[in-house]
DNA sequence: CGCCAGGTGCTGA
DNA sequence: TCAGCACATGGC
């Protein structure tokens, strides 16, 4: 167990912000996981919820992770999980007010970052992201992480802390090796060729990972858009969530509902929300994204827009 | 039951 | 370049 500090971060907010969709926490005297996401709505207090333990991966090693007050609690068997591997993943070494600073110019976002202060865009694994975020096309965050879930039993690898089991995410190799037949027999659908496809780029070397890390923003787009199932969302997600590139911003049906505010009555393409919030926000527009999406998702009676889902409540 | 979900690829103007 | 359409599946 050992101890990292963390100012300026809501490890809750962060896990539940639907950037990543393998975290878990473990309630009660049922040991059976439960999406992080998904785990608000007990009747714990806020302290106690900002106490529960998070189970998770980094790479191909389970973490168990605590947040109390400015710092954060972690235990992994792995002895690469060190503070400084833990402070990368969450971000903490990123001034969070410089950048905040840079993106508040407006009362919209001004509202959503007084909503989700703390939220930080992790630091996740490149493939685990391409792969999930091809999973994640025209459809809900319920039943994404149900696919991941199964891809990670039937391809990933047994791994354990204390009382959590959990599988690690599939290599490129081992979802190169199944056939689609397989893949949409975990309920992936039309995406299942598209994984496949992906994952056999990857194998063959044509699409390479390593890479798109050093690279900026608008190669690293033009590389993924390379891959089957990945378009200009997908792409912007990817670039994001898995590669730093912080000018990336995705746009989904709930970013058009966020970006009303921007074009009242006047007509709204991806295209033109893209070219102007990446104008309007900066060189840190992607943070501007996730708080936008985060807070529309989760704030009652954001000007008229229906309440949200049981999902979030 | 019908509608919705962190959209993409294909087609035809 | 851009609108219109099909596409799998499960939660609500």
């Amino acid at each position: 167990m050992f101890e990292v500090p963390a100012p300026e971060f809501s490890l809750q907010t962060s896990l539940s912000s639907g950037q990543t969709f393998r975290w878990f926490v473990v309630d009660g005297p049922s040991t059976r996981p439960v999406s992080a996401g998904l785990a608000r709505d007990s009747a714990l207090s806020q302290e106690e919820t900002g106490r529960r333990w998070y189970y998770g991966f980094l790479g191909q090693s389970v973490v168990k992770v605590q947040q109390e007050g400015d710092r954060l609690w972690c235990q992994s068997a792995d002895p690469a999980i060190t503070p400084n591997r833990i402070r990368h993943y969450f971000a903490l070494d990123l001034q969070l007010n410089d950048v905040l600073s840079s993106i508040n110019v407006d009362m919209q976002i001004y509202q959503a970052i007084r909503q989700c202060r703390g939220l930080r865009v992790l630091r996740q694994d490149g493939w685990e992201t391409l792969a999930s975020f091809i999973c994640a096309s025209f459809n809900n965050i319920k039943r994404i992480e149900g696919m991941i879930d199964r891809l990670c039993q039937a391809y990933g690898q047994p791994v354990g802390l204390n009382g959590f089991r959990g599988f690690s995410f599939p290599t490129p190799e081992a979802m190169a090796r199944t056939s689609e037949r397989q893949l949409r027999a975990l309920g992936l659908g039309y995406r299942a060729p598209y994984l496949r496809a992906t994952a056999r780029l990857v194998v063959d070397g044509k699409l390479r990972i390593d890479q798109i890390q050093q690279v900026d923003y608008d190669a690293a787009k033009q590389a993924l858009l390379a891959c089957d199932g990945v378009g200009d969302k997908v792409a912007d997600c990817v670039a994001l969530f898995g590669f730093e590139k912080y000018e990336a911003f995705p746009i989904d049906v709930w970013m058009e509902r966020a970006m009303r505010y921007y074009f009242r009555h006047r007509r709204m393409t991806r295209k033109l929300l893209h070219d102007y919030a990446r104008r309007h926000f900066g060189p840190y527009a992607g943070y501007a994204q996730q708080y936008l999406y985060h807070y529309v998702r989760t704030a009652r009676g954001n000007r008229g827009q229906p309440l949200l889902s049981s999902e979030h409540e």
